[in-house]
DNA sequence: TTGTCATCTGTCACTCCCTGACATACATTA
DNA sequence: TAATGTATGTCAGGGAGTGACAGATGACAA
């Protein structure tokens, strides 16, 4: 990796700190872009060079998210029912958090914060991953032999094992400061999941 | 009521329709407020005192949505099982629908396109009722006499039953031209998801 | 009818988010 | 060291959204 490729990774996690930090002591609303990138001694322009958006910024960890989930879910077996798949998927983010770096730990811890003081950043995340969701759909459909446009059942499938995610990430109204803790919560709250439905109920006629 | 109401309120709604007509003909996007307020009329900054904001207008139908489920969560009994009221609260707010005027009713059908064409405004609905949604959770752990900060079951259950009306609404890959198709399928959603659910999951210790 | 009062509206100025275009500075590779 | 490609800063600008103020318009009582 050359010079050029560390610098840019080194501004991007520069930026994404600088924003967190700044987000969670005086608000996402009233952060400004300029004062982001100000604290990284860039130019705003160069901070949209980095990331899309503002909104970008707190829901990195989703995109990764989702990007695990997809990968997760082509390898799974065909014959596993779709809704015991997306939980391996969800448990595939999950392990991904265990196994990050200590300063990506930090940063997942903030972003939950963050979603706890700005409950309506969790709807951003929908709204950002809405392309992923309907390719969700999509596969699901597919892995099952159903047709998404009479059937409804596949985006019901993904539409429960998403807000079943977000719930286990979200845990509003705790003090986490653990990594192992918040994870743990995400586990316990798959595990209510699993057995809240019917054996079968994503394979139904 | 007087003049001044009356004007209002056809102000109001000639807003609302100005904008969803261009929203569905040249997109939501390229669509700015200075052409939807120069369609009716008024200065852009009259815009922004009738519509808090250009998301406003297309989540027009989910903010009403959201006052009927609270409150007929309010007007159900407290022995029914959580997620059963809340599939009534559904089923109040497709009720209400069903007796909208003619009016209301092309505006129903007018948003659901828009959303079929821009996914990621479901997810905004979301952002906009995280305060909602907040409430109902607070109002089934109470009625079920759970602490929502250490139970993630309130979460669930209210996350589950707002998928079940997302996914019934969407209708994705449609074409849908008539309300009772709209609601019919938002019915029949119903029906699949009182069939996935395990008896008493939502009562579960 | 008229005058007073409350409210609605338009204009203006402003901040913030975000984008395109262009010139410059820097890392890479030969 | 020279040539090349990429990253950055500056500048100009559009669109969303807000506060302040003045003027227009209904509401209402005398």
């Amino acid at each position: 990796m050359g010079l050029r490729e560390r610098k840019k990774e080194k501004t991007r996690l520069a930026l994404l700190d600088a924003a967190l930090d700044l987000f969670l002591e005086q608000g996402y609303e009233t952060t400004t872009v300029e004062q982001i990138a100000g604290v990284v001694d860039v130019s705003s322009r160069t901070f949209f060079r980095y990331f899309s958006s503002k909104e970008h910024l707190a829901l990195w960890w989703h995109d990764h998210g989702e990007e695990i989930m997809q990968e997760c879910l082509r390898d799974r077996p065909l014959d596993e029912p779709p809704f015991t798949s997306l939980l391996h998927c969800v448990r595939a983010v999950i392990a991904d958090m265990r196994n990050s770096t200590p300063e990506d730990t930090d940063r997942f811890l903030k972003v939950r914060k963050l979603y706890e003081n700005n409950p309506m950043l969790v709807g951003r995340a929908v709204a950002r991953g809405s392309q992923t969701e309907l390719r969700l759909v999509e596969e699901v459909a597919r892995r099952t032999g159903r047709d998404p446009a009479t059937d409804q059942l596949p985006a019901l499938i993904v539409g429960f094992a998403m807000a079943a995610m977000r719930v286990g990430f979200e845990c509003p109204g705790q003090e986490i400061t653990d990594l192992a803790e918040l994870t743990g919560r995400m586990e316990a709250t798959l595990v209510v999941v699993e057995a809240s439905f019917r054996p079968g109920w994503d394979l139904a006629a």
